[in-house]
DNA sequence: TTGACAGGTGACTAAATGGTCACCTATAGT
DNA sequence: ACTATAGGTGACCATTTAGTCACCTGTCAA
């Protein structure tokens, strides 16, 4: 049986983790791409070394990331539970299919707007 | 067509106000039922009435709660469209698929450990 | 029309957060 | 061995944020 360390807070982790605009852009460089590297990621940012590992810490911290060492380099993956829960907190079937009804009408707005 | 203030993004609104637990017990006392007035949501809360009132107020900027007045009263219902964005952002297809599977499956065993 | 009730604003304090730096450890390659 | 590279820690400062209060506006009902 899995248990996850902590119950007490961990979705306090998640949301705070996910309150700062330079870790949501984190999370989006994970979801093109996994397994990236500090230094790849830091590439990407107008940011120190420094900070980009804090708040890479602060998104392992939470579950939203999960990492391997892999030599001297330390690899980075997206981890798309925690999402998953916040939407299931809030979201229940019938609020679902609403919502998805309302988006697909918007998307389909959207893509004509566009031709 | 829409515009969006230059340095602060709607999401951003949507992260912010979820990162405090305060604004997410709220969430949830609208999960529960909707339309409930400030009065109603304060008396569940150890908060003065100014304070429930800042966060309500954080809440309907960021879109999350969309409001109504009637008489005296302002009445509070909550907006699911914000949550299920969040989830659209980092899970797709073939991740949501796995992590339904995984929720599911970590669902069922809980069920099994009540019985 | 007067008093009670529901909601609202601006200023203020204490605590939390984001970002940087000096300094440190461990691995890779020559 | 030794040098460059990838990652890590604790302290520090500036900014943001949560919560409270004095005071104000609008609505209901006797």
């Amino acid at each position: 049986m899995v248990t996850y360390s902590a119950d007490v807070t961990d979705d306090d982790l998640v949301f705070k983790a996910l309150a700062d605009p330079t870790r949501r852009i984190l999370l989006d460089l994970l979801f093109q791409r996994d397994g990236r590297t500090l230094k790849d990621l830091e590439s990407g940012l107008e940011m120190t070394r420094f900070g980009v590992m804090k708040h890479l810490k602060i998104l392992e911290d939470a579950g939203l990331v999960v990492t391997r060492r892999s030599g001297r380099e330390k690899l980075h993956f997206l981890n798309p539970v925690p999402i998953r829960m916040i939407h299931d907190r809030w979201i229940d079937k019938y609020r679902e299919r609403e919502v998805s009804a309302l988006l697909a009408l918007k998307a389909e707005l959207e893509e004509k707007d566009r031709s």
